[in-house]
Formats: C-alpha cells, sequence, structure tokens
DNA sequence: ATTGAGAATACTGTATACAGTATACTACCA
DNA sequence: TGGTAGTATACTGTATACAGTATTCTCAAT
C-alpha cells in the first residue's frame, strides 16, 4: 500500500477560523482596543456562527481573549503583575527543561541545538518579528528536546498568552549579538551536565529578558 | 442601597454540563470505555446540543477527552510514556514553586501551609478517593502559595486528565502516615531558604510517587 | 458460509431561528 | 439644559433544522 490515508483528520472552520483570528492578532489588524464580535466576524468569513463561537471560546479558554460583557470578546491585557507571574512560569518551564536535559547528558541533542540556534539566528530581515520568531524557536527546541509534551504544551500556552506577541520582544533595548550569543552558553551549560546549574542559568537568562521587558513598559 | 447584586456573572450551561461530565468522570459513572455521544447527553440533560458541544470540546482541549472519529469523544487514556512525562511535569511545576517558595523566605506561608497539611490529613473517611484528595489538596496548596496563577493553572491541567484520577493514587502500596508526613518535612525544606533543596526535595517526593505508580501497572 | 451492494442508521459539523438582556438612543418633561 | 422613560439595537446563549459521511445492517449471490 503506497497511498497516503486520503482521510483528511479534520478541516473544521473553526481550526480555520482559530488560525486566522491568530495570526490577525498577531500581525496587528485586531488590537487590544476592538471588540471581537461573533456576528461580525461571521460575516466577514461568510459562515455562520456556529464555528466562530467555537473558536473564540477556544481562545478564551487559552486565555488569550476574555469576554466583556454583551460587548463581545477582546483581546486580554496582562497587567504588571501578571506580566511578572508569565516570567516565573517560563522560569518554572524552561528552568526545569534546561535541568532534565542536563541530566539526561545527551551529546547528540545538544548538537542539534546548537545547529538550531545557528539557523535562527540568522535571519535576513531585521525587525522586531523576526527577532521574536528566533527567539521564541531557540527556546521553543529546547523544550521540545526534552520530548516532554506537557511542558510543550505549556510552553506555547505562555507564549500565546494575550500580547505576548510583543512581549518577550522589546528588541529596541537589546543588543542583538549578545542576546544571541547567549543562548549558546545556555547549551554549554547544559552540556556541562550539571542539572541545577543549567536551570540556574536559564532563569538568569530569562530573569535578563523580564528586566528589559519591564523597562520598556 | 441594602441589595446585594443580581447579576450572576454567567450561568450558562455549558459550564453546568462540564462540571457534570467531569463529576461522572471522577466517579467513574463514565468509564474508558463507554462512548460519549453528544446527542446522547442531549437527551440526558433535556438541553440542546449546542451546550453540550462546548463543554466537550473544552474537555477535549484540555486533553481529558479525545475524539473518535464519528463515535463521539472518548476519555482519553494515558500511555506509559505520556504517564512518565506527566510525572516529569509535575516534577518542573511543583518543583519550581517549591524553590520559589523557598527563595521567597515567607514564615507565615509556611506557617498556613502546615496547617494546611494537618486539616487536610484529618481525614474521616479512610477510602482511596479520600487519600487522592488530601494529597492533591496539599501539593495544590503549594503551588497555590506562590502566587503564580499560570502555575497554578498548569497544576490542575496535569491533575484534571485523562485518568489521573485514579492515577497518583495508588494508595494500595502507600504507607499513609509516612506518606503525609513526607509532606512536613516538605515545608521543612523549603523553610531553610535553600531553593534548590527545597526543589530537590519535591522532585524526590514526585519521585516517589511515580515509582508507587509505575509498579502498580 | 462469505462476500459485496445497497439501504438504514447514527453520528458529526454547520446554518439558521429564537428568546432574553444589556447598552445606546431618542424624545419628552422639569 | 439635565435627567428620565420608553424604545430600538446589538449582542449573546440556546434550540432546532439540515446536509454530509462513516458505520452498521440486511440480504441476495456465489
Amino acid at each position: 500500500m503506497a497511498f497516503k490515508s486520503l482521510s483528511q483528520p479534520r478541516i473544521r472552520l473553526a481550526d480555520q477560523v482559530y488560525d486566522q483570528i491568530m495570526q490577525a492578532i498577531r500581525d496587528g489588524s485586531i488590537s487590544t482596543e476592538d471588540r471581537i464580535v461573533q456576528e461580525k466576524l461571521a460575516d466577514e468569513f461568510e459562515i455562520s456562527r456556529t464555528p466562530i463561537r467555537e473558536a473564540l471560546f477556544r481562545m478564551e479558554q487559552e486565555g488569550i481573549l476574555e469576554l466583556a460583557g454583551r460587548g463581545g470578546f477582546r483581546i486580554r491585557k496582562l497587567d504588571e503583575a501578571e506580566i511578572a507571574e508569565m516570567y516565573g512560569a517560563r522560569s518554572a518551564i524552561e528552568g526545569s527543561a534546561a535541568r532534565m536535559l542536563a541530566e539526561a547528558g545527551d551529546k547528540a541533542t545538544c548538537a542539534a541545538l546548537r545547529a538550531r540556534i545557528t539557523r535562527a539566528e540568522d535571519m535576513t530581515e531585521n525587525t522586531v518579528q523576526a527577532y521574536f520568531d528566533a527567539n521564541r524557536s531557540i527556546h521553543r527546541a529546547i523544550v521540545e528536546a526534552t520530548r516532554n509534551r506537557f511542558l510543550l504544551e505549556f510552553f506555547d500556552n505562555i507564549w500565546n498568552r494575550g500580547s505576548s506577541f510583543t512581549l518577550f520582544a522589546s528588541i529596541q533595548f537589546v543588543d542583538l549579538s549578545k542576546s544571541l550569543g547567549d543562548h549558546m552558553s545556555l547549551i554549554d551549560a547544559i552540556e556541562t551536565g550539571d542539572g541545577w546549574a543549567a536551570a540556574e542559568k536559564m532563569i538568569l537568562h530569562i530573569h535578563d529578558g523580564k528586566e528589559l521587558q519591564m523597562r520598556g513598559l
């Protein structure tokens, strides 16, 4: 049997709607001021409200949207306390990931991560968005390397949240080459095999990002 | 004006359905074999499919249910690898929580946690369910004490998952008084103020639970 | 007894219709 | 001009209706 299964697992409208709205939030077509109304979206997409509702509720549950009484949904804004907690959660997840990788002590994984970092650093365009994507993809690769689906899910949850698109990315204040170099020394720490040291390094790295972020507010 | 606000934030049917199904899974009224069909539930609840769908999709997203083609949803079963990852994720979340608490070094919090543990230990009935609840509530209190909403959310996500109701609770093999005593020494470790030591203690404690669990499989 | 065609069934996903309620709008009265 | 009553509007949540598609079932043919 050389045929690929034709059964398309699911091409639900709700999924497509989800992706598109997500994209719209990312590129700023939907701002934090905008009200997000089911009927409006249904009109735009030229489908019924049902799949829209589904996508919207999903985003609410993920903490990306919040509902504003009868005024529909809106993008969830994070206050300063919540942003701090976010960085705390990142420390927990990504710090633990670093620890686990160090304890696992797999050279091949480290090599792969290094390659990944080099590739991510090699940005063609020098925009905030590009830097954000590169940074995210590096951090994600580290969590991914633990092969722990839960951690990866939590990682994505955090990074998708609210306006975190712009969060974590106050590039205007950051020395690009330094930041990216930091990632390599993160792998160094992992490679030594000392779990706690690796975790600490990661936590400090995230803390640096937080300082930068907070200064930008 | 002596009247209490009547505005009930939201009493959506979907929420009630969610709670009830959750409860049914917990107490075993719905088993992993059962197919969960929207229409059937709608009949039982005597409401339309719409709120049922919403609740079901929410549970799917939380990883509690999975959909089985046209056969509706079913309870998601975890394979051994996934269970291991689950414990890994617990180590990350709860270990980090212990570290954070230790670093914060708040005596009052520790005292409150001790009180909580004593209270939780004081079980009236000696069932698996009671032990599970007590254990969960103790661990949850520790995460709660970090006042980090993300960590708490992730904690709940893990503990609500799949058949984790019975997971984490292989009481038949466990020495109750020892296990519960362990919790106190966990607080001891936190109280010393050494973040890494506290994290390690928590991770070991969780590891013990895992060993127990795996033996039971 | 097995196989295959065709119909019946049992689901889902999507669209539409309806009812209720908070907000916005208007016009009247002080 | 300010405030209030009454009405229109703009939303949501829920119910219902419809279409499509796997699955299961039935039954005849080999």
